[in-house]
DNA sequence: GAGTTTGAAACT
DNA sequence: CAGTTTCAAACTC
């Protein structure tokens, strides 16, 4: 059976990410992708701009992530799972700067535990050919708006479409045509999609990549390339427009011009007079120019790197000096929460959205409330909270039933010598893991950007949910935030695929409770928000 | 808002 | 793989 290659991060990992955008289908294949293909989690600098959405769907996607058809066939891993029905409300807004409203939240919330380790900070844009586009300038009421297609000639089925390419569904504030971009034709987009992947395997991921973390620390690298973090994956061809313009995939990214590129007459590198002149007149109106404007305009928030490079490109703030590669303390709990806790928003992220090109104003209503890092300990909240859920079910569900089993075996296998006892404990850890594999897994974390499935039908095979090999490792070197009581570890040795189904139903039930939780109250914070500006206004 | 420009995607 | 066409967003007027 092959299984597809370990990413190298893999074994310190846990796709966090992937496992809490198990319910948010549409994103949750980018964020696992690009969880991979961004490597190592970094610490992102605090008031950094993450790229990051939250999408609440009006009718809840499947939990655990329902297989798309193909993919159970083996065609191709499918970019993203089956999506929730069309053209229903979505609320989607770019999340930028925090507060430490999710602190006040996470107590409501079934927290059994932080996670004393890394931070899988992900960046989250998804593959659009235009990638501010997941969110919008365009506002109503002060409310973001995403930015809807147009089109007329592609049936929104190709990547022209940027809700097709991007992994949406279309809704009713496109002005598309003869649109099959939903789910009446459900049927036809799927072989959209197959075609589409068919042409190119990675055409759903992610554009924009990061420079890899060895290669960012490698100071010959770093005095070439100069401060950029990400970088165009395929690179822009562009011939007229300088590439700054936002023509150009790169500019529009706000990632310098690569090797990767084929362009003519770029302007769109570091040492660019016209780069330089951008800087001066930042420097001298204090503002950022067009190029940066936009990107707070729309509320676009590129990967991890994008905003940072923004800084250091118009205003020689030094993203290393706000401690990116710093290490992480992988004890200190407090850490998971500090970016809760430091985030304030400042004037200069006021500045930075308030001088549009046309003299719009936008800032998302939750610019100050959440950051990517808020996103990430409520993955690992929700997370946790169903690996609480499975040991309480556990625990509670099959006690009764066990107990005798439990003691007969415990009579007959006790283990004379520690010896004994450790090749006990090693065969029930593997039992333990085995078991948490199929409680949390996500299927989408086995993605590797750039990198299609090898044999999906492989990873899905009897329609059984996996995890990366790293994934499994790191569940076993956390057995203790797993269910490790002897009591749950006997009814997990009894546990029957009907008991799964149950702990499944009971693990969605708590994670989506908690996940209502924490849109309640953003939606409380988005609102406080705005009626503190309107009273500022006035 | 209509028309033009642009470059990615799709096609040959 | 290169050249051409199609497409939709960005841009201009």
């Amino acid at each position: 059976m092959d299984k597809p290659p370990n990413h190298p991060h893999d074994s310190v990992q846990l796709d966090f990410a992937s496992v809490f955008y198990a319910g948010k289908p549409e994103i949750a294949a980018t964020a696992a992708a690009l969880s991979h293909a961004l490597g190592p989690p970094r610490q992102p600098p605090h008031r950094q701009l993450m790229p990051l959405k939250v999408k609440v769907q009006s009718s809840l996607p499947p939990w655990p992530p329902v297989l798309w058809p193909t993919a159970i066939a083996g065609k191709h891993p499918m970019p993203f799972p089956t999506p929730p029905p069309a053209k229903k409300l979505q609320v989607q807004r770019p999340l930028q700067q925090a507060s430490p409203f999710l602190t006040q939240l996470l107590p409501k919330m079934e927290v059994p535990i932080l996670l004393p380790m890394h931070a899988t900070s992900v960046g989250v844009m998804l593959n659009s050919r235009y990638p501010w586009s997941e969110t919008s300038s365009e506002s109503i009421n002060g409310t973001p708006r995403r930015k809807n297609c147009k089109c007329k000639n592609s049936k929104c089925l190709k990547l022209y479409c940027d809700c097709f390419a991007s992994g949406r569904y279309c809704n009713d504030d496109c002005n598309c045509k003869n649109c099959c971009n939903d789910v009446s034709h459900e049927t036809a987009r799927q072989d959209a999609i197959n075609a589409v992947m068919e042409r190119n395997p990675v055409a759903f991921m992610p554009k924009i990549g990061n420079i890899p973390r060895h290669a960012a620390q490698n100071r010959e690298y770093r005095a070439a390339e100069g401060p950029r973090v990400g970088k165009h994956m395929k690179g822009c061809q562009c011939k007229r427009s300088e590439c700054l313009k936002k023509y150009c995939e790169c500019f529009q990214s706000n990632v310098l011009c690569s090797e990767n590129c084929k362009c003519t007459d770029c302007k769109n590198y570091e040492s660019s007079e016209d780069m330089k002149e951008m800087r001066r007149m930042t420097q001298q109106h204090g503002v950022y120019v067009h190029h940066v404007q936009n990107l707070a305009l729309k509320g676009m928030i590129g990967p991890s790197a994008v905003l940072p490079r923004a800084a250091e490109k118009f205003s020689g703030l030094s993203v290393a000096s706000l401690g990116r590669d710093q290490p992480i303390n992988n004890n200190d709990s407090s850490q998971v929460l500090s970016p809760l806790l430091t985030s304030v928003p400042t004037e200069d992220t006021e500045s930075s959205v308030r001088l549009g090109r046309h003299g719009v104003t936008y800032r998302t209503l939750l610019a100050d409330i959440i950051q990517i890092e808020d996103v990430n300990v409520l993955c690992k909240v929700l997370v946790l909270v169903s690996r609480q859920a499975a040991g309480a079910f556990l625990d509670s569900g099959f006690k009764e039933n066990t107990n005798i089993k439990k003691l007969d075996r415990a009579e007959s296998h006790i283990p004379s010598t520690n010896h004994d006892r450790k090749a006990v404990q090693k065969q029930h850890d593997e039992q333990l893991c085995s078991l948490g594999n199929s409680l949390i897994a996500v299927p989408l974390s086995e993605g590797r950007a750039g990198m299609p499935r090898s044999d999906p039908s492989d990873t899905w095979k009897d329609n059984r949910r996996s995890v990366s090999p790293g994934t499994q490792a790191l569940m076993c070197n956390e057995q203790d935030m797993f269910v490790h009581t002897s009591s749950v570890a006997g009814a997990i040795l009894s546990t029957t695929k009907e008991n799964l189904s149950e702990i499944y139903i009971e693990q969605e039930k708590r994670v989506l409770t908690n996940l209502l939780d924490f849109l309640r109250e953003l939606a409380k914070s988005g609102r406080l928000q705005e009626e503190k500006r309107s009273l500022r206004c006035h």
